[in-house]
DNA sequence: ATAATTGCTCAAGTGAACTTGAGATCGAGG
DNA sequence: CCTCGATCTCAAGTTCACTTGAGCAATTAT
C-alpha cells in the first residue's frame, strides 16, 4: 500500500532507474501508475529487486529468476515465510555451485600431476560431455545445471 | 610442426568451427595458412583451445584468457611446465570463487534466521558495496574479483 | 509561482561471444 | 579427372541485460 517512486527503489537497491524500468517492462517487478503516469511501487518490490540482484550474482538469468519469483503469492504481499522458502532453494543452488567448483579444482589437481592438459578426454575440459551448445549469444558461465 | 585442420581442432575440443575461426581472428589461437588459404594449426593449439574452454567455465572473459595465455612463450611450443604454472594460477582463481560462494552462503544462512532480506543494508545484497556498474551489456556473473 | 528535479516513452545503441548465410574455392577419395 | 565435403571470406544477425538520448510531462523544493 505504500507508494514509492522509482528513484527510491533505485536508491534502496543500487539498481539504475533504467534497469528498474526494464524489469518492470518484462514483468520482473510490478508497479501501478499514479494519475500523472508515474510508476508507484509497493515496498515489497524493494525486497523483490534485491532478490533479483542476489540471484544474478549466483548466475541465474532473469528468465530463471522470474520463474523462481513466480513461486511467491501474487494475491498478497509475501510473508517472511514465503521468502525463507525461496531463500532455502537458493542455498541449495549455492551448495551445488560450490560443489561443482570443488570437483573442478580436484580434477585440475589431478591434471597438474598427470600433465594431461592436452587430452580431450580430460574431465576438466569435458566436465559434462555437453560441449555443443544451443545457439548464438554469449556462453553461460556456469551452465544452468 | 604438425599441421592439423580446423575441423580436427573442432572435433578434438568440441568447439564449433565458427568459434575457432573467431578465436583465430581475435588472436586467441594461432594458425598459418597453406597454399590454398586454409588454416593449419599446430597440435599445441588444441591444448590452448581446451584451456580457453576451461577458463570460460570459471568466468574468465576471452580478454582475460588472452592475457593469461600471453604468459606462455610464443617462441617455442609450451612445455608441460609452462602449462602447470598457468594451471596453478587457475587453481587460485577457483579457490577464490569457492570462497566467495561460501561467504554468500553463510550470509544467506544469517538472513534466513534474521529475516533481513528486505534491508538494503544486508550483506547478501550489497556484497561489495560496489553496486553501481560500468556500462551497458550483461552484468558479469561473479565480478572479476 | 517558478525552478529544479524526477519521471515518462520510444527507438536505437552497446558489448560479449559467437552463429548464420551467401557465394566461392580447396583438397581427399574413387 | 571429377565430385563431394571441408574450408574460405565477409557482412549481417542473435541473445542478454541493459543504457542512452530526445523530447516532453509531473513533482517537489523554495
Amino acid at each position: 500500500m505504500q507508494n514509492i517512486s522509482i528513484g527510491t527503489i533505485a536508491r534502496r537497491t543500487g539498481l539504475a532507474v533504467s534497469a528498474i524500468r526494464y524489469y518492470d517492462d518484462i514483468g520482473l517487478l510490478q508497479s501501478n501508475r499514479n494519475r500523472g503516469g508515474h510508476r508507484r511501487f509497493e515496498k515489497s518490490q524493494i525486497r523483490r529487486a534485491s532478490f533479483i540482484l542476489a540471484a544474478q550474482r549466483l548466475g541465474f538469468s532473469l528468465e530463471e529468476i522470474k520463474s523462481a519469483l513466480d513461486d511467491l503469492p501474487q494475491a498478497r504481499t509475501p510473508t517472511r515465510q514465503d521468502w525463507t522458502r525461496l531463500s532455502q532453494k537458493f542455498r541449495h543452488r549455492i551448495d551445488a555451485q560450490i560443489h561443482q567448483l570443488q570437483t573442478l579444482r580436484d580434477t585440475l589437481d589431478g591434471c597438474i600431476g598427470c600433465g594431461c592438459l592436452s587430452l580431450s578426454a580430460c574431465k576438466l575440459y569435458n566436465p559434462d560431455d555437453q560441449m555443443g551448445h544451443d545457439g548464438p549469444g554469449p556462453r553461460k558461465l556456469i551452465p544452468p545445471k
